[in-house]
DNA sequence: TCGAGTACTTTATCTGTTACAGTACTCAAC
DNA sequence: GTTGAGTACTGTAACAGATAAAGTACTCGA
């Protein structure tokens, strides 16, 4: 796990990306229950272990978005039979909620695109021929 | 200008595209003014024609995202002296706004890798070992 | 003079995020 | 035996950015 307290490189993610993310949480929702059903406080730890600690969804952003995809049917939801211990609310992906993951991939893939396109704008003119270069990596 | 009745690929625009890019106005509106003064109208113009049309901004998004940055002194704003016409209203950055300028655009690369990464847990196993290529244009 | 385009602005509403608070169980340590 | 940390779920109130809608005002060509 990082050290949040010296690394310049660290104060990147919860300061903004948090801000910034906004609108995929249910995306992202989606693509980890596409892989299989996992239950809320599961989702949670996923979604930090992908991103290497690095992005840690607030627990009341992603029981708001359970909610919503429950509403809108992209996903159901059931009770563990843990006889013993916590409780466990496991989530299934739908086909609609698959149908509803596939599209948003594509208007997260056009966005990116759109977004590296607006903000090349400001750099400094470059003085090849071609089109603006994304710098590689 | 593209009509909006009967393509398939212009769906994805502005049905979407507006929701995902928000928070990424104020960067948008300062690449823009990063590249020399520009008034409203003209940045409205610039960031639809730098999209092909294809993201148009609300004027009244914009016209909150000034508000937003000259509060926060990273433009400076002064009237033209058009004498006769229309006023118009030019927007200067500053050197405030070029340092949160390159903040922003380097918090946006960040964001954009953790997104990728998330929705890459959705994906079906790859068998090959390259990274997933992306769909040119 | 009528409509389309340019140009700027405000207000009210909607939505997703999140701080905060709360409930409830388990398990190891003291 | 209770204290604290971790697991697990939920609701409420407040905030901020986006935007529909409406308005003001000028220009120019038909």
């Amino acid at each position: 796990m990082p050290e949040n307290t010296d690394s310049d490189t660290f104060l990147a993610s919860d300061a903004f990306a948090a801000d910034l993310l906004r609108g995929h949480t249910d995306t992202i929702v989606l693509a980890v229950v596409s892989q299989g059903e996992s239950y809320g406080f599961e989702i949670f730890k996923t979604i930090r272990d992908a991103t290497g600690g690095a992005y840690e969804i607030k627990e009341a952003t992603l029981y708001a978005s359970y909610r919503r995809l429950l509403k809108d049917g992209l996903v159901e939801a059931y009770w563990g039979d843990e006889t013993q211990g916590g409780r466990r609310k496991y989530y299934r992906i739908t086909d609609a909620g698959r149908a509803v993951y596939r599209d948003n991939v594509g208007a997260w893939e056009i966005t990116r695109g759109l977004i590296d396109t607006l903000l090349d704008l400001g750099r400094p003119a470059r003085t090849g021929t071609t089109r603006p270069g994304r710098p590689q990596q």
